[in-house]
DNA sequence: CTTCTCACA
DNA sequence: TGTGAGGA
């Protein structure tokens, strides 16, 4: 058996990009951003250890409950949601706090929408 | 494959 | 938030 350091599947951008559907591009403004993190190659090239992939669904999941990549990059780290579908995050009173404000906001567009909605819809005697 | 920049939706 | 293009 393995003993010693278990490499895994490391891979480059390319191949990350394949196995995720996010193009290369996109990728790289992740980390720009502070959401995904690689190790260099000799040659400079942007390595990916084999949890790469998980990491890059939970961005994708996570932008797709609305949140911006600056609040991603502090909640990233509480995510522990397997592979598929439900995303977990391991609670903590900051993760608890970042959540509510979110919710909070949310709540205030809401009110808007409605009010916006409210004066469009009496014009057409809605 | 890398970096950077400018522009644009 | 995300992309395309051009250049080193």
């Amino acid at each position: 058996m393995k003993v010693k350091s278990e490499v895994g599947h490391q891979m480059l951008i390319g191949e990350l990009s394949e196995r995720t559907g996010v193009s290369r591009r996109l990728l790289r403004y992740y980390e720009d951003q502070g959401l995904l993190e690689s190790a260099r190659s000799t040659s400079g090239y942007r390595v990916y250890g084999e949890e790469a992939p998980r990491t890059v669904q939970r961005i994708r999941t996570l932008l797709d409950m609305g949140l911006t990549t600056r609040t991603i990059a502090s909640v990233l780290p509480c995510a522990t949601g397997d592979g598929n579908e439900p995303l977990e995050l391991e609670m903590c009173p900051s993760l608890l706090a970042t959540i509510r404000r979110e919710l909070a906001e949310l709540d205030e567009r809401i009110d808007e929408l409605q009010r916006n909605r409210g004066a469009l819809a009496a014009q057409i005697g809605c």
